[in-house]
DNA sequence: TTGTACGCGTTATCAG
DNA sequence: CTGATAACGCGTACAA
């Protein structure tokens, strides 16, 4: 078995080139050292192959030069959220210029809340990104009380004030779709609401009610616990055994519009010709549909860059605004609707 | 700006609670104390809000009781491969049930492959999971010269031997399906092959010719990069563009098989009529294609938490088998072929 | 049952 | 420019 070998320390080093720990700390950090000490030491540290140990660093300096990235309820995310991945890709390229570690941590159960909780206060991390949080999840306390440098994407109700979000204007972003949808005439037009147990879930049927005004009727709302495929078939069928001479919907999601696509199939609608539809996410859902979807554009690695700004910012000690911070997302006018 | 108060340690509770540090530490740890000391105790832990200070006890015990899980290149990864969020969905599983916290390390350029490695060495990890490395990965020598306990998820073919792996038969699978393809009567059979500088798609394409014999015909293997759904769709279209009379076709990937049905659209070829076609994962591709795939089923959790095991095992000290660990992937045969 | 003292590997301070 | 020495917060022999 690879048994890890005992690992050369500043003071092994320090023996092999004849001078003090000191002087090859200040090898290693950057100070005044002569050239022959600098040279043997460095001699000695290729020699031993010596690799410092991060975990005394941050004993000492209480700096880890690592952020966690907490995703929540990983499960159905992973499988059916495409923006995830993409907004990990944009924390860690953001954090990486920085020479910060992201380390991303998963929370499925409550025994990982509490794991992590014990991980994030431990001196593990700087700083925390949090995503896709539901409301009065644990997590937020958590966070709170251990007034660990922080951003959320998306914005829970119950939110700690001065904590900074990033996100995306779900509730204008729905409003003008639909408003679109009624622009183009469809008389009935409808939603498949999914995840009300997030901000994001809330605010987009916020805008969907909004645009509707006085036209709004309950009935045409299919309630879906999550932004998934199978979710959108569901929900589709729900509708049209509703009210049959429906003619537009505004899905939560693009993997729920894809469902619902299906479901039309099924009932031998024809799109957009007969019912119009318009997603959420711009994801690789929405090309690959057909007709392809009228979607609603998320910068997910934008989101994420920002909030590992959000978090750097905190570091350097920079005073933060603690309002969120809402990124603009273009619609996308393809086929659907 | 939430500034990270000055956190109690063991010191100040034992100070609050009248005590020595030691009595404190056998309070947290385990240990013979007396009701009336611990009962102080835990009152002032609560009182002061202690948490431990983890980077301390990682480098007093020479444990962090962290994994690291380390994705290489996510960026194809994330967005196109659904099997890498269950793998770690699996990991995370099992590592949890043995409470040690898995932290996800993304590798996506050369900085960070350096600032990885110095975190893997750095004592923030007893182990690391490594997933779809590809052939002459720097990591793999990191990793190897680390002595770090490792567990890879497929193998490199310059991997270290001491290191164990786990990982499915893909070779055997790729026969076996093309093999299938054969016995239903398929004369002119091709491959879009992925990924050839990774393990798996080497041997997806072993296997493939394996079952060929002695008709094997490379113009009918279109070599592509990446397992995703566009590189499907450029595949397919150079294979009618070979052989208009191509009538089964083994894709390396769901997502490739699903853009060879866009191409396959395209060209009016009815599948599974005109051209059978099989893919390989058994992902949510593979049941919202028009046909459903057939396809060769990942166990992508299992997988998961049978790489978490062979860390643990390291852990505990026990002896590893060096050769790797292959799961059963059971075929499943929908409507596509 | 409890307290004391030491060391884990670093960096920082302060004389020299 | 360099070398001793003191922390950082914790676990644990060892002695009491």
């Amino acid at each position: 078995m690879p048994q890890p070998r005992k690992r050369a320390t500043v003071h092994d080093i320090a023996a092999a080139a004849g001078v003090s720990r000191g002087t090859v700390s200040r090898v290693l950090n950057g100070g005044y050292v002569s050239t022959e000490a600098r040279a043997a030491i460095e001699a000695a540290i290729t020699e031993v192959g010596y690799v410092p140990n991060t975990a005394a660093r941050t004993l000492k300096m209480r700096r880890s030069q690592a952020v966690g990235f907490v995703a929540l309820e990983p499960h159905s995310l992973f499988l059916d959220d495409p923006n995830i991945g993409a907004i990990m890709l944009g924390a860690n390229a953001a954090l990486s210029l920085a020479d910060h570690q992201m380390v991303s941590l998963v929370v499925e159960s409550a025994r990982d809340t509490e794991r992590v909780g014990r991980y994030l206060s431990g001196g593990f991390v700087d700083g925390a990104i949090v995503v896709s949080a539901r409301t009065h999840d644990p997590i937020i306390k958590m966070i709170s009380d251990l007034r660990l440098p922080a951003a959320f994407v998306g914005h829970p109700p119950d939110l700690d004030q001065n904590i900074p979000y990033v996100g995306i204007d779900n509730v204008g972003s729905a409003r003008t779709v639909t408003e679109r949808l009624l622009a183009t005439g469809r008389r009935r037009v409808g939603m498949i609401a999914a995840a009300l147990d997030r901000d994001s879930g809330i605010d987009r049927l916020t805008g969907f009610r909004a645009a509707l005004g006085d036209r709004f009727d309950a009935d045409l709302v299919a309630d879906v616990p999550h932004y998934d495929y199978g979710s959108g078939v569901k929900g589709m069928r729900l509708l049209l055994e509703r009210d049959p001479t429906i003619d537009g919907v505004f899905a939560a999601s693009d993997a729920i519009a894809a469902g619902a696509l299906e479901a039309l199939r099924e009932a031998g609608r024809s799109v957009p010709r007969e019912v119009g539809i318009v997603g959420f996410d711009d994801s690789t859902w929405a090309v690959r549909t057909q007709p392809q979807l009228s979607t609603v554009h998320q910068p997910a690695k934008e989101i994420g860059s920002c909030a590992a700004q959000l978090i750097l910012r905190q570091l350097s000690g920079e005073q933060i605004t603690p309002e969120g911070q809402l990124l603009p997302t273009p619609i996308i006018w393809r086929d659907s609707a």
